[in-house]
DNA sequence: CACTCCTTTTAGATCGATCTAAGTACCATG
DNA sequence: CATGGTACTTAGATCGATCTAAAAGGAGTG
């Protein structure tokens, strides 16, 4: 099954900047060589005032003549806060991979680190968020957590959740204002002359009940509530597929879809468009998200974008303020207003 | 933009589990509530030979009635081995998350943990290692590195790449053997007649050098090396898009594409499907990696299949061995073998 | 010269765990 | 009763940083 082959040997052995001892140099090791005392040299590499700047200057040379880091396990262990947030996502959901990245710009901003934790299928909820207390965060940020499972738990630090709807969660939390979102949705549709929209939902996932409950409540106040039609489905591609075949096989299309996000949307649209069937000419698809793929000139999807950059903002802020201003208090809910982007995947009616 | 209201106070207020002062336990706490010393507790938690029944017992009852938790910073600071594995990954490629998944599975077994360190944008590769020497970690795993980033700066610690090729990379590295896999994706579309292949790269990508001269070494060794063509790409499905409209618009089609990766492949296979060219009938086209989604009932891509699982495996193997032996010795590669999966993707020609 | 004030430096305690080496009990054995 | 062994337990050093409080070195002032 593998072959293995021997070659070159390691490059990383005539390190110049290895101190001899192969041991990995300590703050004493660079105040040894710059002839200060540990204390100083801890103020110039935090940058704090006090040390000259003569000291200054040969601590630094010092540092990078000996390939110094900081160790973080004892500045955090030593420091009162470890400036550190945690945040838990899903390995899987490209829509977490773009929230973290818009995490690790706003946390820098502030001044803090990020350790991430990953949900996967062998490590559930529980286990990332230990993990996150384990690494003396001082603040976690969930993004689309499902369970409440934070809550049983001691957790004395704050948590600001990204994604849950405001009624499940005890914590801070930032979300779009989902049931908006859909409203935003079947207005869409409907101004270009649709009727039979069909909804694909996202069951239990976080936010899909009010992605539904707007949906329903459009189609009513558009005085189409007889024909609302919900389909089960998830968040991913495969219900969007599976909801395809249901829609094709059970009598006949309607001429729009609005899917739980945009992952359903696209398997959606690729299965319909598989089948022969004209998006947007026939039928027309809006997602949620706005994903990066979504944005991709032939998927080119129509669809309620979500904020990833100013969610991310709004989560790590408020779990600074609450750092700073204690946990106690009423929790805060941040509902951002949901953006309709038309794209190529919705049309008038024929 | 964004509406903000108050409403309950926060759940973490009435936590029967906070020990009074507000303050996270310590083992000392711990230790004194369970009536023993700070030793005593510390062998208990660890599981390790020593203290009584009794003991254990108590200490056992003490650390859940605080709900303690050890804080890590203090343990990686005073174990001689901090038992951590650096993984930096790309938070955009989903068969980066499938590797992250087994890696996850992979360092339990041995009994490490995981410090993940996300590429993205506005963090590069040199950002993302730094954090992970930062954090003390014991090995570092790159998946997917694009830049030789780690050679200049001096790290001390065991690198292991995953999908660079060997020639690449002075680090311990797994890969798939990707001309090999290339070769199989053009036997298997010679084997179906197809004699127009052309392949759409991936630049500079890890892996994409050996995966063209695979594909080119094939067509040459079926004598079809006059017919070979190349066509730029990158890992995204987006070059998917790019290919596909690239081919409609220059002269004939040819009969099968040997995809980059599977995300440029689902690009080509929704466009060309979506510009009316049946796939497999008019069109064959072959993906790399088998992702999730290329599993999928209607992409049902076929595909040269990576062994994620094994790949994480060995990667993770690999490091703990060369922590085992020490820094010096000769490199080592690990070349996995591709295996073609077919799927509904491919087919004879007319 | 004695005094304060300011800048710069530093010794030593500390964070919360692990690890070493020594201590205590208790029992059996010669 | 001394001796050795076994089973537990623990005091104290230690990891590598930060932080506090005090010391040291001028410089200015009456």
């Amino acid at each position: 099954m593998s072959t293995q082959k021997a070659s070159r040997p390691s490059g990383a052995k005539d390190d110049p900047s290895a101190a001899g001892s192969g041991r990995r140099p300590t703050l004493m090791d660079v105040a040894r060589r710059a002839g200060v005392s540990r204390a100083t040299a801890s103020l110039v590499i935090r940058d704090a005032a006090g040390p000259s700047a003569e000291s200054r200057e040969r601590v630094r040379q010092a540092a990078a003549d000996l390939g110094y880091r900081p160790d973080l396990a004892a500045q955090l262990l030593r420091r009162r806060n470890s400036r550190l947030i945690g945040v838990m996502f899903s390995a899987q959901e490209p829509f977490h991979a773009d929230l973290i990245e818009s995490v690790y710009a706003a946390t820098e901003e502030v001044g803090y680190d990020v350790v991430l934790s990953a949900v996967v299928p062998s490590r559930g909820e529980r286990r990332a968020v230990e993990a996150l207390i384990t690494s003396r965060c001082e603040a976690i940020v969930l993004i689309g957590a499902r369970e409440a499972c934070t809550t049983d738990f001691g957790v004395q630090v704050p948590v600001v959740e990204i994604g849950r709807p405001p009624n499940e969660t005890v914590f801070d939390a930032v979300h779009t204002a989902d049931d908006e979102g859909a409203r935003l949705a079947v207005d869409h549709l409907v101004s270009l002359g649709h009727h039979d929209i069909v909804h694909v939902d996202g069951g239990e996932r976080p936010g899909a009940a009010e992605r539904r409950a707007g949906y329903l409540d459009a189609m009513r106040r558009h005085g189409l509530g007889g024909r609302a039609r919900v389909v089960p489905g998830d968040y991913t591609e495969l219900s969007g597929f599976e909801a395809a075949r249901t829609l094709l096989s059970a009598g006949p299309l309607p001429t729009a879809v609005v899917a739980g996000n945009d992952q359903c949307a696209i398997g959606l649209l690729i299965e319909l468009r598989h089948a022969g069937v004209d998006v947007p000419g026939r039928v027309s698809i809006v997602g949620y998200d706005d994903i990066r793929s979504a944005r991709l000139a032939h998927i080119d999807l129509t669809t309620v974008r979500q904020d990833a950059e100013q969610m991310a903002r709004l989560a790590v802020q408020a779990a600074v303020e609450r750092l700073d201003n204690g946990l106690d208090g009423e929790t805060r809910e941040f509902s951002l207003a949901p953006q309709l982007v038309v794209r190529g995947s919705t049309g008038p009616t024929r």
